[in-house]
DNA sequence: TATAATTAAGCAATCGATTGCACGTAAATA
DNA sequence: TATTTACGTGCAATCGATTGCTTAATTATA
């Protein structure tokens, strides 16, 4: 009684059943009458019982614990993925387990393990930088154990993942640009064999296209996609005297290095050069001029990864045909690219 | 075999041998032989066995689990001392479950009963904000569970705490606008009952008279500190024609809002006006100009609050003598403070 | 050789909740 | 009145690992 250390037992003691009734009672089970039901919960409020997850964790295999292995927790987009599924499990009385990658395959490795180990009831994850081995994540799908993926995913396993349309984001960017009057368009991409960059980048490619404006591979930059690496890409283009009238950043922060090198060089946005990045990071509404972006709906994309898997969950073998969830971004457009006296 | 559902008792069967044996072999006990300890390894590793901390975690009557209870999730701040935790966790085979208070009240008492029910061997939390009465945390105490708060905590607990030096932060914002020439400084803070505002505002109050000007209640302004409430704010002060020359907010957001307010109504910054924020948030370092602001070592922080965390969960009651830790913050000088033609 | 001391491993209870099966009583049907 | 049918509970096994107490086997000591 002292330490909340009341147990089944305990009540059924104190109203002369067993703990199998009190235990059916607690869980509403139709077989147990109203009327033992009801002294059964007055009793338990009384001892101030607290059920014991871990017990039936045991007992049911179920331990109402989900994992999520995200590459770092305090990058905002995955902060708020995380928050986005935490939103969801706590309303399905599920808790969530926090784990990082650190963007390294080996840590990624052990954690899913680790995972594994606490008996956790399924898995959320996004993928680390550099795997490219994906055994810790097929061993998760052999055992039957819920899996689903956002952001960073792979097609070298089957299955359910939950994505933004990176194509489309990158294409409505462009295509806004382009109307804004630009055609001499810098690109800053990275060449990592991550999908989300490819995707991007096939995006601003196809937007040029449909508005018959040629593909310059010299307004092309590959980097890292960090403040730096924008800083330095635009210095580049500046140096060599390329032509251009907007740069889309496939990072907010490259896209940041860019404004500061611009704003330093002289150059009005925009009025002089448009600027725009992808991912909505929160910087980009307090900067100045505030950039135009691509929201990722990092939240709902938490919120919908977690439906998927609890459906997942669910349904159990039923479907075991993967879900693949395409999330449409939004264009946020700021003043970086919003020009009161258009060039054209 | 197949699943992954090996226990212990079956690489008992295998050896002859009992489960107990197993288990001592698994756990190193010195009862147990060389040989058979490597005959066990041996057999786990060949049936592919892995420990059910479920089961572990009800006989031992030790989760591995800790919760960590904060605000909001997707706060830099907050995901950074999450990040924090995690790091220091990890490494002690210690997981972590997130879980949000989303600033209220009820939510707050109703998941760290949650977090109680899923068997934590802890919980770290930062308080709501509206929350005012603390018994859920006193429960915890009482039951001697390790209670640890970091940032947000109260005085009405006799607690470990991890908190920064806020007051320091606060005096040494205002002591360098003073020296930056400033004596009309403008202070945003929140009527809220957190300790942390009230120590800024200390901060700020000491810093004025130990240079000998005079504290104007006119100066200050309360608000949720919010972007919003800070341009309200700073919309108030210049609308009833106070005289200032610094505006020093007790949040980032409320000084992106004044700053805004400022631009928008011509205030040059620095050299009218000068401002600073506090927190550090990643945007602040973003602005045209950058804004001046504290730093919280958030993920160090982290780090302090689970070393704290894990010595009272291992000395258990020996020392019950609360430790209060408080971390040295840091001012970051940017050019919002930064004038080259002193008024003075 | 007999007894004590070591050493290695087994036995069985336990942690707390869950659940298939069995059982007794009361109500319903033949 | 005899026999089903329901209904409400109890019994006991179970989930997998841990651990205090024994027991068996080996070695050391008297």
């Amino acid at each position: 009684m002292k330490k909340g250390k009341a147990t089944i037992h305990d009540i059924a003691e104190k109203l002369n059943i067993t703990a199998s009734t009190v235990s059916r009672a607690l869980n509403d089970n139709p077989r147990i009458s109203e009327k033992t039901k009801k002294q059964v919960i007055k009793m338990a409020k009384q001892l101030n019982y607290q059920p014991n997850h871990i017990a039936s964790a045991l007992r049911s295999g179920k331990s109402k614990l989900i994992g999520v292995l995200v590459p770092t927790a305090n990058r905002n987009f995955f902060s708020s993925v995380v928050r986005g599924i935490e939103e969801i499990a706590n309303t399905l009385d599920y808790k969530v387990i926090i784990s990082q990658s650190y963007d390294g395959y080996k840590k990624e490795v052990d954690t899913v393990e680790a995972l594994l180990n606490a008996r956790v009831d399924g898995i959320i994850a996004s993928i680390a930088k550099n795997t490219e081995i994906f055994d810790h994540f097929k061993k998760v799908l052999d055992k039957g154990i819920p899996l689903v993926l956002f952001d960073r995913v792979t097609n070298e396993l089957e299955v359910s993942q939950v994505v933004i349309d990176d194509y489309l984001g990158a294409y409505q960017v462009v295509d806004h640009l382009i109307k804004g009057g630009c055609t001499r368009i810098v690109h800053f991409t990275s060449p990592k064999k991550i999908n989300i960059y490819k995707d991007r980048l096939r995006g601003y490619e196809d937007a040029l296209r449909d508005h018959g404006i040629p593909f310059d591979p010299e307004l092309v930059q590959e980097s890292n996609l960090q403040l730096e690496d924008g800083r330095n890409s635009m210095e580049n283009i500046i140096q060599k005297s390329i032509s251009f009238d907007a740069v889309f950043s496939s990072s907010d922060y490259a896209a940041m290095g860019a404004m500061q090198v611009l704003k330093e060089e002289g150059f009005k946005i925009p009025e002089q050069v448009m600027l725009a990045g992808f991912g909505n990071e929160p910087f980009t509404s307090f900067t100045d001029p505030p950039i135009t972006t691509v929201d990722q709906k990092s939240i709902s994309m938490g919120n919908v990864t977690a439906e998927t898997f609890f459906s997942l969950l669910n349904n159990g073998k039923k479907d075991d045909v993967p879900q693949k969830t395409v999330l449409k971004p939004e264009l946020i457009i700021r003043k970086s690219t919003q020009n009161n006296n258009p060039k054209i």
